[in-house]
DNA sequence: GATTCGTGGTG
DNA sequence: TCACCAAGAAT
């Protein structure tokens, strides 16, 4: 029953819980809720190696949300570059301001849900783990070890609501958010997507995808399209050991991030190959990056010359300082491309 | 409900 | 190499 699922998780919890940086011991008291807000939001979609470095960076440099709250928008941005999804980034300093002015994170579901960047997931993950609250947390963790633990057929996301039934069937009244915490190691590290280490499952005898015996087929996932591949070009431009940088539109891809200029590429279609300025240009080669939904080919040009640049439209960067302009990874890859040639 | 949002790891 | 995947949210 459900109350032997959540016990029997909850025990294997408390001997092999993952020690992360932004978690309590397990059992104990409850963490702070700012260190599992900015944890869960760079979790969004991100793996746990990828977020260790940016949740230490941010920690240090933005100890609570206030001091977050008090930092330019453009030095969080930055900061966030390189980890993706960077509409995150711009609800993040929303939602800091939103917080500090209420006078600290609300502790209920309903209330966090209306916060910037907090979804379903997320309210529900902070208001079990950081308050104690009894949530029904639903991450693709879940979703994978209740599909398996129930025999869930239907294909995602059609089975979400299905799932979520399920999950709400077995959260416990006590210690919700280590419970959720469980369902995600447990999801992490042995009953994982390509595999189902069942034999180390503490939910073995409970689970109907082990008695079918093929628990690694499930969920069912409805097949995705296939990503496009688009064609365009950036622009290095360079004066006095500085490169000019431009700063894309605040919504849409890579918004409101810094960039090299570009020919006008997008996720739709190929740029149209025309530079910002007249003069000399030099193909440097070629970056290929992957993003969600699209694949980009990105050529390279060097400006030859010396140019002037109309000042309101971007700055100057100087090169030595290039690392803190906080390019999105295709830019900094674009960059070392330019760079890397010249030693 | 379907699309649009990054990036790095993995088999 | 390539398709899939990851502590999803906003529109």
């Amino acid at each position: 029953m459900s109350a032997t699922i959540s016990t029997l998780l909850l025990d294997w919890y408390d001997g092999h819980a993952r020690a992360l940086p932004w978690r309590a011991v397990p059992g104990g008291a409850l963490p702070d809720p700012y260190r599992v807000w900015l944890s869960e939001v760079m979790l969004q979609q991100t793996t746990v190696a990828a977020v260790k470095p940016y949740f230490a960076k941010f920690i240090e440099r933005w100890p609570t949300v206030e001091a977050l709250a008090a930092a330019p928008e453009e030095e969080v941005m930055a900061a966030w570059a390189g980890l993706g999804y960077y509409s995150r980034a711009r609800n993040l300093v929303k939602c800091a301001a939103k917080v500090t002015e209420m006078g600290g994170f609300p502790d209920d579901e309903v209330a966090l849900r209306r916060l910037p960047g907090l979804g379903d997931y997320t309210a529900a993950a902070v208001a079990a783990i950081a308050f104690g609250q009894r949530a029904v947390v639903v991450d693709a963790n879940v979703e994978r070890v209740a599909a398996r633990l129930f025999a869930v057929e239907e294909p995602l996301p059609g089975a979400r609501k299905t799932i979520r039934e399920h999950a709400d069937a077995i959260t416990p009244e006590a210690r919700p958010g280590d419970f959720a915490q469980a369902m995600m190691d447990l999801g992490a590290t042995l009953c994982t997507a390509r595999d189902a280490k069942c034999l180390l499952c503490p939910l073995r005898e409970s689970c109907a995808g082990y008695a079918r015996g093929n628990p690694q087929l499930l969920p069912v996932k409805t097949k995705k399209k296939p990503k496009p591949r688009r064609a365009g070009t950036a622009f290095w431009i360079e004066r006095d050991k500085a490169v000019w940088l431009v700063k894309r539109p605040g919504k849409g891809l890579l918004g409101g991030m810094r960039a090299l200029p570009d020919d006008g590429w997008t996720a739709r279609g190929d740029g149209d190959g025309e530079a910002p300025l007249s003069g000399g240009w030099q193909g440097a080669g070629v970056v290929r990056h992957v993003f969600t939904h699209f694949e980009l080919e990105l050529g390279v040009a060097i400006h030859a010359g010396d140019p002037a640049m109309p000042e309101d439209t971007g700055e100057w960067w100087p090169l030595e300082r290039l690392e803190e302009a906080g390019l999105p990874t295709l830019f900094a890859k674009a960059a070392q491309l330019v760079l890397a040639n010249r030693e």
